[in-house]
DNA sequence: GTTGGATATATCCAATTTGGATAAAAGTAA
DNA sequence: TTACTTTTATCCAAATTGGATATATCCAAC
């Protein structure tokens, strides 16, 4: 599937907008990024270790997260957390707007409930 | 990217969605289809010849789409046109209501406008 | 009516994206 | 100490998609 760039950075992969969202509720490490999308998809979706950290590589050379020193209390000097950049948010909103005009087009044909 | 069957028919690929949805608006041939796609995604989302036809055989033979009779007036005997079966809407609901879902998670994170 | 370009379906191969196996290092608990 | 879990990381195979190509038919222009 192809995409224009109507707004900056768009094609968005799949994984790469999951890992977004789960950044907007706040800084998280890896791992607690992978149990965040899960929640937040009811788990119907779950990264594999190889897309989890390759996204967060590539994401953090893009500029749309960068790495954080841990929260307070947080001793593990395994984990790495990260957190969105102005231009990480602004292209969140970007692709979730779009997932709002697919919803809104569901809705338009009664395959969703609501305003027809 | 994985996913769980919680719904039947988890996961769908994004082409198979999009098809899907395009079709809920009423019968469509290959390409028509593909036109409907553009346009319910604002151009942000077209789809190749290859993932085009190669989704509509296997979506056919998954019985989520069959092939209909052209409506009346339509003379071009190259066009195959589909329809949504009974099975096919049940499981675009579920993949729209799992799109529902996320955008919902983005209003709660004021990623989009709406309630928190 | 025949020529040229657009439309439509179909298949194949390469590129993209993802999943899972594996590894290494550090935490945790028995 | 030992065993098990957690965390990050990389590599390779599998899954999914895109685009080139081919064939046939339609449509318009000449």
């Amino acid at each position: 599937m192809s995409s224009r760039n109507t707004n900056a950075a768009a094609p968005l992969k799949a994984a790469v907008f999951h890992i977004l969202l789960a950044l907007s509720d706040g800084d998280h490490h890896g791992l607690g990024i992978a149990d965040v999308v899960e929640k937040n998809t009811d788990g119907a979706i779950s990264l594999g270790p190889g897309t989890l950290y390759r996204s967060l590589k590539e994401m953090t050379q893009d500029g749309l997260v960068r790495e954080v020193a841990p929260p307070h209390g947080d001793e593990d000097p395994r984990r790495k957390f990260y957190r969105l950049t102005r231009a990480g948010r602004a292209v969140l909103r970007a692709e979730a707007s779009r997932y709002e005009r697919i919803v809104n087009v569901a809705r338009k044909r009664a395959v969703l409930p609501g305003a027809q």
